[in-house]
DNA sequence: TGGGGTTAT
DNA sequence: ATAACCC
């Protein structure tokens, strides 16, 4: 029989219930017994597959994981603070409780939620203090490091999710099935609807490898740093992501190509599209378009004319679940900034002590990144109503004579940090007039390697030697006197 | 609403 | 420099 499904009568969405109630924490602090990814299950890999050549056109069918981190500020805690597992707990910036840990969901704890709505809501709550994000932010790049060593492809969104294009992979896997007699096809996790899965199909068969690798990158997760997350295996990254969040904590799920209209119609509000924001989705709305079915079907001319034809397109195809974007690789971060809000910050002295704190820290991470920021940039939020739409910035080059100081701990790079910041604040804030800002952030971006010339290192005076390379793979050199 | 990030204009 | 998006 060709078609082997993933019917219900299997035991697979039983398990999944009860891996659902056990808290990931516990499971693995048990002693690791059980696996932190679901059982496979498998069936044959139909004998049609085992001779089939990948048709031409699909070397445009990609397939793509997204890995979702469960509560992840919560998870580190955890892990930091060993006795506080099995307690309802929440992470706390200023007044908010901005992630928590699933016996705090149970009790009716929200992400977002003010500190009082949370402890109102659920006395025991404990709360912990994730302002200062640096073993969040380690622990995060440790992730995407892991995840890495599958494909190098990997975008991150965020501290807690990653896209990776495991199409090669996949095809490599695929490879070795097809010339592997005694090969067998098993689906990890969950199929999404239920949809059965059908091996004579090629695409069914890559996104079923695409799941046993997306388990093992879960497994990986855990069994190296502990941690638990989701992930959705599709075709692109909007589906992926979309796909990754139906089963939750915990969970992963794959998506086939016939059920993708099923998952965006399980949106009900555009508002919930990935890359349709606050902005774009009160446009729409003024527009009578509230639904994915209301995008779908509205005049792409006039959507063109309202949002511009950028917008236009790239939303419509969305609501298709259509996403062409290819998984970026993120590499190492574009920009460091450190932010700081707070009531009231009302004269200059009292600004300058907070920008002092922040480029301390900054200083620090820009030095061990090793890299040097050549352009630094200083945000304020004045006070207002609107807290949103609110932050204005001045930005300029970091003078060469400042740039070459960074990392040497010799010579003070605070003073004349601090003084260009300074100006860059007189320029923005008036302080002459009374003021009132809620918000300091310091930014170093544009950064760039240190010299790749082998100018002024050893190797410049050094030059290959005709049989250039040894046995051990090392170079051999002769001395010059430089070049 | 926090304390971060990204890309496009 | 700002505006939009993401978490």
């Amino acid at each position: 029989m060709d078609l082997v499904g993933v019917g219900p009568e299997e035991e697979e969405e039983e398990d999944e219930e009860e891996e659902d109630k056990m808290d990931p924490q516990l499971r693995g602090a048990a002693g690791g017994s059980r696996s932190a990814v679901e059982p496979v299950e498998a069936g044959r890999l139909a004998p049609s597959v085992h001779g089939q050549v990948v048709p031409a056109g699909s070397a445009s069918y990609r397939v793509i994981v997204h890995v979702d981190l469960d509560c992840f500020y919560a998870q580190v805690e955890m892990i930091s603070h060993p006795e506080l597992k099995g307690k309802p707990l929440g992470v706390q910036q200023k007044y908010l409780v901005v992630t928590c840990n699933y016996e705090a969901r149970k009790l009716g704890v929200k992400k977002l939620m003010s500190v009082r709505d949370a402890k109102e809501k659920c006395p025991q709550l404990v709360l912990v203090n994730g302002e200062d994000l640096t073993r969040y932010r380690e622990i995060s790049y440790k992730v995407t490091e892991l995840l890495e060593e599958f494909s190098s492809t990997v975008e991150r969104l965020g501290f807690d999710e990653n896209f990776v294009d495991i199409t090669q992979m996949v095809e490599k896997r695929l490879h070795q099935l097809q010339s592997d007699d005694s090969s067998v096809v098993a689906v990890s996790g969950h199929v999404y609807n239920n949809q059965s899965v059908n091996l004579n199909d090629i695409l069914h068969v890559r996104l079923l490898i695409g799941s046993q690798i997306a388990a093992e990158m879960r497994e990986a997760i855990f069994n190296q740093l502990g941690l638990t997350g989701c992930a959705g295996v599709a075709s692109n990254k909007l589906l992926s992501k979309l796909v990754s969040g139906t089963f939750k904590p915990n969970q992963q799920t794959v998506l086939m190509p016939e059920s993708c209209q099923d998952l965006i119609d399980s949106l009900d509000h555009i508002k919930q599209m990935p890359g349709i924001g606050y902005k774009t989705t009160k446009r729409l709305e003024s527009l009578g378009i509230n639904s994915v079915h209301d995008l779908q079907t509205f005049s792409p001319e006039i959507l063109e004319k309202e949002l511009g034809i950028s917008v236009a397109q790239r939303i419509q195809k969305l609501s298709f679940g259509e996403d062409n974007s290819p998984v970026t690789p993120s590499g190492p971060p574009q920009s460091f900034s450190e932010e700081d809000s707070f009531k009231k910050c009302s004269s200059e002295v009292d600004a300058k002590k907070k920008i002092e704190e922040l480029l301390a820290s900054l200083l620090n991470r820009v030095c061990k990144d090793g890299r040097k920021p050549h352009t630094i940039r200083l945000i304020i939020r004045r006070f207002s109503s609107d807290r949103h739409f609110n932050r204005e910035s001045r930005q300029c080059p970091i003078p060469s004579h400042v740039i070459q100081k960074l990392g040497t701990g010799n010579y003070d790079v605070m003073t004349p940090m601090v003084d260009i910041l300074m100006k860059l604040f007189r320029n923005m804030v008036n302080v002459k007039m009374p003021f009132h800002l809620t918000l300091l952030s310091v930014c170093f971006s544009n950064l760039k390697s240190l010299p790749t010339s082998k100018k002024g290192s050893i190797e410049f005076y050094l030059t290959p030697s005709s049989s250039s390379t040894s046995h051990s793979g090392k170079r051999t050199y002769t001395i010059t006197s430089g070049r």
